[in-house]
DNA sequence: CGCCTTGTTGCAAATGAATTGCAAACTGTG
DNA sequence: CACAGTTTGCAATTCATTTGCAACAAGGCG
């Protein structure tokens, strides 16, 4: 019921980061926001937890398992739990969304390293760049400035076999 | 015939890129391999030599005029430019793609920063993270990295007037 | 200038992610 | 247990983008 992530290759030598918040303290976030406590939501916030890589929606509702939802659901439940700041939604350019669980609190921002031939993910932390958008505000006026940025390179593995 | 960018509000101070190969420099580029230089061509050409923002297809595909051609035409040729290396392709992360002309031997790539509220475009210029990138490799073993970046914020009259 | 090969176009249909209308089922609460 | 407000399943819809196909046009060549 822990297994690690299956879905996705990911070089074995750098852990994900290892938020996982309990089951209960998911459902408390919820009920403290007059959100149900249904099966399909503790089933996604379940797979949610066990991988800590970026999630499609599709995934998601592969991993499932019993607990069995329309994809529909899914989608509808990845939004809620977005605006609640629950989970953090990603971008990885190729139309179709990712998402991750979040520790309460955390904003969840970061960004990746993702191999263009295998899709391997790895986390990058660190965040750099509050210059630049400093900069930017100076010199544009604009406020509440924020980014999105992700890397895309060749993995090791995929260098070699091809 | 050369009228400034009415699709897109930006700030009047900063002037965008001013590359605009002429013409004849891009079909010159069209013939070398072997593409054929036709109407809907060189007047998608023409709409982004005019704009240089980026624009999507659909803008561009409105913006042509007279020599008006089918959208999926846009489309093709759009994919067939940039395969070429002519256009380049940017994604603020709504689902649509964008695209600007290139000055030969440009690789084009560069940033934006993006008003959240009514979609001013500012071209961000200076790309840092080579440092970045290197430390990635380094970490990771991955190679040919590059990445994706966008600014978001509020313009300064977004912010004025809501 | 006509012919031929090949790239291109228009049009309509197909894809694929994501959203939505609606009626039925369910959750939390009193 | 009943009620009000949520959530769900299912099917239909939206929207960007792609694609099959037959008609067409561009460029090379004789
Ligand atoms: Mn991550
Ligand atoms: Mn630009
Ligand atoms: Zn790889
Ligand atoms: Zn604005």
């Amino acid at each position: 019921m822990k297994q690690p992530c299956a879905l996705h290759p990911h070089p074995h030598s750098h852990a994900h980061r290892l938020i996982q918040p309990p089951l209960n303290e998911l459902t408390e976030q919820l009920r403290r926001r007059d959100r149900k406590i249904t099966a399909p939501r503790q089933a996604i916030l379940e797979v949610l937890r066990r991988h800590q890589h970026p999630l499609t929606n599709r995934e998601i509702h592969a991993a499932l398992g019993e607990s069995e939802c329309d994809l529909a659901t899914v989608y509808r439940n990845l939004n809620t739990l977005e605006q609640m700041g629950m989970v953090r939604r990603f971008d990885f350019g190729d139309g179709t969304a990712r998402f991750e669980l979040l520790a309460e609190g955390d904003d969840g921002h970061h960004h990746h390293l993702v191999c263009t031939r295998c899709s391997t993910v790895v986390e990058v932390d660190g965040c750099f760049s509050t210059e630049v958008e400093a900069r930017l505000a100076r010199t544009h006026g604009f406020t509440q400035i924020t980014h999105r940025l992700e890397f895309f390179g060749l993995c090791p593995k995929c260098a070699a076999g091809a």
